[in-house]
RNA sequence: CGGAGCGUAGCGCAGUCUGGUAGCGCACCUGCUUCGGGAGCAGGGGGUCGGAGGUUCGAAUCCUCUCGCUCCGACCA
């Protein structure tokens, strides 16, 4: 993309609204606009992060055997009658009324509706294991909305839901996805640590919550500084493996980590001084084993192979899509601006031409562009006639993981620069070489 | 929903107390000079002062109502 063709009106100076840093850079970097409060249009920057981030959850979700869909946000109130929830869930349920005075609602979640889906079309347990997720936009009436997408009263969410058997089944699924959202968070450059919480309105026996660390986090959270350690890295998961995959849920939930709803005192007290910490964090996602409440309240029921009939039973599992954007954010940035991880950066690499209109830069420029789109790579170019300072602080402003920096200078002796948007080191290079060291960069990405 | 604030140009703000030609910085447009970390000079465009009603010779300013937004608190992916 060249930035003279591209739409991104950055902001110099920190709108007033804006409390965390999170929210003033996605401001500032143009990748959002506000229209009402809790409720923002995705500019285009913030859209390719968007998608990015989507895109990592898709892929991990299909690695574990999910299967996605695409339900209504728009729902019909009598479904909700059925659980109970359409009056249990109080003012932060947008209710709307349709022309023939139907009562409809934004959906603020998707449990009944996937039920409603199950129960049409399963009536076997040799149909099972399902495990079926959508990512939609889900709307909940905060009653105070703040820090921009973090906590918006209009959010993008991954939410999944498992359909098993039998509890062992069911927490096979459970388990499941706590490894396949241990993995997204770590392919989106986040450390976000599952800790036993409390269920809320959702209800059922078995939580955790995601939490990523951060001094702007809503959540006071308690844990054993050990955790921090744990990587799941590109081990191989056979995500069928019921062992396995509960091997590697202990091995992250052994150690002491809650949010203040279950903290134990008594038991956070044991672990070795040095290692006890106390801190604030972003709750990223969670995921809920809830047994049979809702397949009971709503007749989702299978044949099992002696004959008999069972109410199916489930969990659900979210990952706030939206909300990550502002996590990252707040886990990753500097007093210039955004460091996005490889993972999910908007562009791989951007290219600075320190003169535009010099011959030998334009051309360079347009060579690296070509080059590593060649190879999959769009970067975005900076081609418009501003000085080298604007453009730099453009680039450290929006975040880009690397920048390869072009100027007559560096020209003359034939090499260009590759710059860490990170660690800000610089090395010296020629065209062929930045444009390989990038690919290289993004190769496992 | 309780408490506290704020709505003046795209953004950040002054002006409101004490009514009298609507301003400043950034951004934007034109020209010249400049050009490896948000350039300088000169010129220029842009605002029914959130909205409605009222008081007044005269309202951004005073009064009433209303809409929107932000912050603190209780609740939440």
């Amino acid at each position: 993309m060249r930035l003279t063709r591209y739409f991104l009106p950055v902001l110099k100076e920190n709108p007033a609204e804006a409390q965390i840093v999170s929210h003033r850079y996605m401001l500032r970097a143009g990748m959002i606009k506000q229209q009402a409060a809790g409720i923002y249009s995705w500019l285009p920057l913030g859209y390719r992060v968007l998608k990015r981030i989507e895109q990592i959850v898709h892929e991990e979700q299909a690695r574990a055997g999910h299967i996605p869909l695409l339900m209504p946000t728009l729902q019909p109130a009598d479904l909700w009658r059925e659980s109970g929830r359409y009056d249990d869930y109080g003012q932060e349920m947008l209710r709307i009324k349709d022309r023939q005075d139907r009562e409809m609602l934004y959906g603020p979640t998707n449990e009944e509706m996937i039920t409603d889906i199950f129960r049409a079309h399963v009536t076997s347990y040799k149909d099972l294991p399902l495990t079926l997720y959508h990512i939609q936009w889900k709307f909940r009436d905060e009653m105070r909305p703040r820090f921009g997408v973090m906590r918006g009263r209009e959010f993008l969410m991954k939410d999944g839901y498992n359909f098993d058997v039998d509890k062992a089944s069911a927490l096979h699924a459970y388990n499941r996805h706590m490894v396949s959202y241990l993995r997204t968070y770590e392919r989106m450059g986040l450390t976000a640590i599952p800790m036993r919480a409390d269920s809320g309105p959702i209800g059922g026996d078995d939580t955790h919550e995601f939490l990523v660390l951060a001094s702007t986090g809503e959540s006071e959270v308690f844990f054993d500084s050990a955790v921090t350690d744990l990587k799941l890295g590109n081990r191989e998961v056979d995500y069928d493996n019921r062992d396995e995959v509960a091997a590697i849920c202990r091995e992250f939930t052994t150690l002491y980590a809650r949010t203040d709803e279950t903290h134990d005192p008594a038991v956070f007290d044991q672990i070795p001084e040095a290692r006890r910490k106390v801190a604030r964090g972003i709750e990223v996602g969670q995921i809920f084993y809830f047994g049979t409440k809702y397949s009971e309240a709503m007749g989702a029921m299978v044949t099992t192979a002696d004959g008999g009939k069972v109410p199916v039973e489930m969990g659900s599992h979210g990952i706030g899509v939206s909300r990550l954007l502002g996590a990252i954010i707040e886990a990753s940035h500097d007093d210039k601006g955004i460091i996005w991880p490889e993972g999910v950066t908007p562009f791989p690499v951007g290219i600075v031409n320190l003169k535009q209109g010099d011959a030998a830069a334009d051309a360079a420029c347009e060579g690296l562009y070509k080059a590593l789109a060649a190879k999959g790579l769009e970067a975005l170019y900076d081609d418009r006639d501003e000085r080298a300072g604007a453009k730099f602080a453009t680039m450290d402003l929006i975040g880009l993981p690397w920048r390869i920096t072009v100027g007559p200078r560096g020209l003359a002796n034939g090499i260009v620069e590759v710059t860490s948007r990170r660690t800000g080191v610089s090395e010296e290079m020629t065209p062929d070489a930045a444009v390989a060291r990038i690919a290289q960069i993004y190769a496992d990405v």
